[in-house]
DNA sequence: TGAATTTCATAATGGTCGTTATTAAACCAC
DNA sequence: GTGGTTTAATAACGACCATTATGAAATTCA
């Protein structure tokens, strides 16, 4: 019993998590987030808690929405096509909304207050994961021949994702999706071969 | 004639430098500012202007102190010394001081509340020239016949900076230097060369 | 219809932000 | 010394921050 919600949980989360995405954790100002969800402040903090707990709703939410081809490269065969797969979907998420360019997850909160330090923590805490899923599956692909015996899953990794954050962070400066295709081309040049 | 200032102004705008460095543009409020430098808010004022100038003037001094290896690095005899020289002082300034990791451009404003945009668009700026150079340097190197008739100067100096981005990010986010040098051994082993 | 319950919008909370009056202290030229 | 001038420190400014108390509106069950 009791009234019913007018507003949609979840338009207002997907608005919220643009508004983050555009102006990091501590750049979003509840201001910011009642205009564009059109939900009033005491609403947001009735359904998702505070702002904190609203940051981590919208990550959640971006990890499912937007990131939602990590899984899907990481089951292709071989792990150039993995990276060559990862690079050229992210490059499309950094450019396709001129409104809030780069990733949501290194705009968010590369420095800040010392509040922000919870948020800061749990956005290293996800990138950790990507990258041990991408470094378990460079190794697997040295089991299997299709990376050379030299080569050094931890290191592939690690460069993949120095690739990617630092295209997310030309994206966030203006880069073309031209410029960013030419960036990920010479990454993947390096890429080792099995054949010597 | 008047009344001498009691403060080093130079130290000041290091301990700012230092301030802005670790916890950015908007993180950094005057209480940390006037904690870092020992000087209290209406000096800053008088010495430095408002809270902009005084980013932009720290921003500066960080080219002039912390950056100067890029101008050294222009003037390496090949385009790959040149990238792994920059790479590897880049990594040092990253991880040299566990208190502000990573890079003060990068860790400044890459997102944040619209009054920020000012700063950002400097920092953009900042980072578009030292791109700029890059280019032409690999632009000689080509024409000098140090890097193929293939090899792409804009797309390689694009490369080598967003290399450089994801390593700023990686160190704040905690990385040692050993993994950032195993990112950058990657990066260079992707560099063109003359001999086919 | 009426009591209970949930959501709604308005507005206020204490705190911190960047910025600046204001006043006392220190210096130089005369 | 004294007047003129610059800096120093305290404290205040309005604005905005995240958060919440308050009471009206809306719905369900009895």
């Amino acid at each position: 019993m009791g009234r019913h919600r007018e507003f949609d949980v979840e338009k207002a989360l997907d608005a919220a998590l643009c508004v983050f995405w555009r102006k990091g954790y501590e750049g979003a100002s509840y201001a910011d987030l009642t205009e564009a969800t059109g939900v009033e402040r005491p609403a947001l903090y009735s359904a998702f808690g505070n702002k904190e707990a609203l940051f981590r709703q919208a990550l959640d939410r971006y990890y499912e929405r937007y990131l939602d081809y990590l899984p899907k490269a990481l089951e292709l065969p071989t792990s150039r096509e993995v990276a060559a797969f990862i690079m050229s979907n992210a490059i499309d998420l950094n450019t396709r909304y001129p409104s809030h360019t780069g990733c949501l997850g290194i705009n968010g909160v590369l420095a800040g207050s010392d509040e922000a330090e919870p948020v800061r923590q749990a956005l290293i805490d996800a990138r950790a994961v990507g990258e041990m899923q991408l470094r378990e599956r460079f190794e697997r692909a040295k089991a299997e021949g299709d990376l050379p015996e030299t080569a050094k899953p931890a290191a592939l990794a690690a460069f993949l994702l120095a690739v990617l954050h630092g295209m997310a962070v030309q994206a966030k400066a203006g880069f073309s999706r031209e410029a960013l295709e030419a960036v990920a081309e010479q990454a993947l040049s390096a890429w080792p071969t099995k054949s010597a």
